[in-house]
DNA sequence: TTGATACATTGAAATATATCTATGTTTAAG
DNA sequence: CTTAAACATAGATATATTTCAATGTATCAA
């Protein structure tokens, strides 16, 4: 089973800088140091947490001259929701037949 | 902001056996004697994967004589999967005023 | 009470991660 | 050609995580 490479994906949104990040790009593409300004973090360290978020397919990302310019991922970010729910599920929500006591919970 | 938080329950994620326990507690209940006979894993380690399940929500658990029962929990899976979402979304979805790209690459 | 089963806790070792400083690369302006 | 800005890479350090062996605790059966 594909197992690390879920793990490794899920990995990128597992850091607090990264989360801000994410919060950051929401309302659209930003630069590099458009996010340094905003995380208390040095250049190095925002490099490296891009890199995790690119990598996760999470954010998109393109260069312009000097810029890299960094964007939420529609496509990535479905993908990844979709493999999140993969293991957050519950069949008793459309298997009948299952018993883990979800519904008595609700 | 509250992202050490979310960055804990996500963490719950973060490893392959936690993820093959998700999966096998998908189609109910099982106790922990049952899951150690269906991962490559020592008791302890086990135990240790368990509690951390346990505490960011996405499992619920009781205690029956000798035996520890687990079952995914809906409502922490929902509360979850929404928790994602607030990181992991892009607003082009429902907000026409933002301008992050996302359309131009479905 | 004794022994066995299921599970938790402790402590140690190996590995992974986040962060920084220092330095390198690329681009553009003067 | 120089310089400065934006970003990447390398190396070091501190911390976190995973895992196991050893041991402790609780429950039940004989």
């Amino acid at each position: 089973m594909g197992f690390r490479e879920d793990v490794k994906k899920i990995k990128a949104l597992t850091d607090e800088n990264r989360l801000a990040i994410m919060l950051a790009l929401q309302h659209g593409e930003k630069c590099g140091c458009d996010l340094l300004e905003e995380l208390n973090i040095t250049q190095p360290t925002l490099s490296h947490h891009m890199k995790i978020l690119a990598d996760s397919g999470l954010v998109d990302y393109y260069k312009e001259g000097k810029w890299m310019h960094y964007s939420i991922s529609a496509k990535g970010v479905q993908e990844f929701r979709e493999m999140i729910g993969s293991y957050a599920r519950c069949d008793c929500e459309t298997d009948e037949s299952v018993s883990c006591g979800c519904k008595d919970k609700k």
